[in-house]
Formats: C-alpha cells, structure tokens, sequence
DNA sequence: GTCTATAAATGGATAGAC
DNA sequence: GTCTATCCATTTATAGAC
C-alpha cells in the first residue's frame, strides 16, 4: 500500500481509539498530516471508506496476531498472557480497542462496516477458545463449563477493562487480567 | 424535575446508550419530541450540560442502586444474579450501558463530566465488591484473590460482553454472565 | 498528489416574538 | 415554554489548477 495512504489510515486508527470513528474528521488527520483536507478525500474519497479501510486493516492484524499465536511454541499460559499484554500498551498510549470503538458507535457505522466488525469479534472469539483448550488438554488451565464461554468472558473483561482503565489507572487493568489467570490456575475445583 | 426536561434527559440517555454522547444532536432530540431545537436550547442551553445533568442523574440511578442491594433481602448469589440481569435489558433494547457510552467518549468530554463518570465507575466497583464479600463471608461464592479485584473483574465482563452481544445476540451474554456464576460456585480450589 | 476554492448540509447556539 | 429566524463554525465532499 502507498506511504501516504498507509500513513492516513494508521492515524485514522489512532483517531478512532481515542476521539471515536464519528467524532474523528478529516480536519483533523489534515492538522497532524500537515496537507490539506482534499489531499486525504484524495486517498480515501469518503470517510465511510476510511473506516472500512481501517476495519479491514484491523481484521487482517486479528487474523495475523491468531496465526502467530497457532505457531508459536509458548504453552497456554504464556499464550493467554501475551494476549491480555496487548491491552497495555494500549492503556499506556490512552487508547481503547478500536473494536470497542466500532462497537460503541454500532449505530452509526454501515452495513459492510458492520460484518467486518462482526468478523473480527469472531475471529478474537476462537483465538482465545484455541487458546483455552489447549491448556485445558495439557491441564495447565482449568476452568467449569465450555472453552467457548470461558473465551467469551475473557475477551469481553479485558475489553471492558480497558474502558475502565482509562479512568481508572493501568494498575486496574493488570490487576484485573492477573485475576483472570488466578482464575484458570490451581487445581479444578471440586 | 420539570415534565419536559426529565423527558429529555431521557431521551438523551437513550441517544447517549445508541448513537454516544458526541454523536446525536438537537436536531435528534427535536425530531423525536416533536419541539423545536430552540425549545431543548431553552431547557438545557448547552450540550455540555445536558451531558452532565444525564451522568449526575446517573450518578443517582447507581447509588440508588447500591442502597437498595444493601438492603434487599436476598441472598449474595441472588443479588449478584439481579445485578448481572440488568444487562438484559439493555441489549434487548439494543443499548449499551452509558457507563460504556462515556468511557467510549473520554477524550471528548469535559473534566467536570469525567468527574461524575469517575464517581460513578468507583460506585459501580465498591457496590459488587460488597456483593462478593458478603458472598465469600457466608461460604455462597468462591473466588481466589481480593473481592476487589473480583468485582474489577466482573464488572469489566458485564460491560464488555454487552457490547459484544449487540453483534453476537443475547445468547452470547447471557452464556457469558452464567459463566461468570459458574466460576464463583462450587467449593474452592485446592 | 497536493493545492485553492467552494458547495451543501449539519450542528450548537442565541435573539426576540408569541 | 415554544416558536421563527438567524448566526457562525464545522464537516463531508467535489471541481479543477498546478
């Protein structure tokens, strides 16, 4: 993809994690980018394309992070930790998911926007379920119920846990995500 | 509260809970009430304090809350239960929780709103931590770790996983609150 | 690819009549 | 308390020169 056009929609992601995909605007990316609001319509004609664009960026990196995750030859824990890492940095740089972010402004974003969003929340889901199971099998994680559930739970605190943590401070989120893993951890309970 | 202006604020929170805070407009609110925007400007002449007045008035709501489970009857499973069900409603509604809607909007409210959304945050926490506390006192709930954390924990679950399930439907919450119940029941770890 | 210029619509807000 | 009228800034978007 062209520099510039790579430059606009990573900033556009900046954008959308802290200010939010409606009240971001072209005047905006315009002041940081130092060109003119034309010269963006230019690489992406309309906002709604900015943001498929940037949906589907962040599908792509969803998918990439669940690949590398398959290989790697962590175990489950060092797996599921490295997962709710990510959400540090995030806080650091005062920044939600971007997938909170859609989610949040629902309403006002397009039918072709949507099912990627609903892509990515899918594909999050089934990292995480992978993930479970494994330790499940080599009985380094234990939890009731089914994987799917407990992934469910997980991917959903630690979103919610960034929300909060923007307000709260980082050491909500770690010690939020420390919780969880004290959860998974020791033997199954009677 | 003045019949007009609590049918706004109203209406706000439910623009507030469907489009966010920066996202709807007067023009929104006129349409639905079928009055002027002239007529809203007159009841609340900012939009900043129509914001405000809907965190302080659920500032309110949440401590109203609080009172009530302190002195409910139920059991802390029950209270817990109550508490996790009034995501239902929300998603079948098709809103997310203002709390959420805020959160999502940080950067684009004023301090004095970040201030009573703080409060609120800190409400929300110390009321579950009281829950589980009590729960873990009488041997109903068990949980490694600080009921704070706990309560840091599920709180971030609920509001995560309503987010979520505007996309992925009610199942997908109501299979992740039971989780979240599941994982507190039954006897401690080893 | 970037610019100037501009259009058309929308959003927040106010003045003043009824 | 609601209305009409209006203001000014912002936002998305386009046309056409360089």
């Amino acid at each position: 993809m062209r520099e510039r056009q790579s430059e606009i929609l990573m900033l556009a992601g900046e954008m959308i994690q802290t200010k939010g995909y409606d009240s971001f605007s072209y005047n905006d990316l315009s002041l940081r980018l130092g060109i003119r609001k034309a010269s963006i319509h230019h690489h992406f004609p309309k906002k709604q394309e900015l943001g498929l664009a940037y949906l589907k960026y962040w599908y792509e990196a969803t998918q990439d992070l669940a690949k590398q995750l398959r290989q790697s030859r962590m175990n489950p824990v060092e797996k599921l930790q490295a997962y709710l890492d990510l959400g540090v940095k995030s806080i650091e740089e005062k920044r939600i998911c971007p997938v909170s972010s859609f989610q949040a402004d629902r309403w006002n974003i397009n039918e072709e926007m949507n099912e990627v969003l609903t892509k990515i929340e899918t594909t999050e889901l089934s990292t995480l379920t992978s993930i479970l199971e494994d330790g499940q099998s080599s009985e380094e994680l234990f939890f009731v119920g089914e994987a799917k559930d407990q992934a469910n739970l997980i991917l959903s605190s630690m979103k919610g846990a960034i929300l909060y943590a923007q307000g709260q401070g980082l050491d909500f989120y770690q010690r939020t995500m420390n919780q969880i893993v004290a959860n998974l951890q020791g033997s199954p309970r009677s």
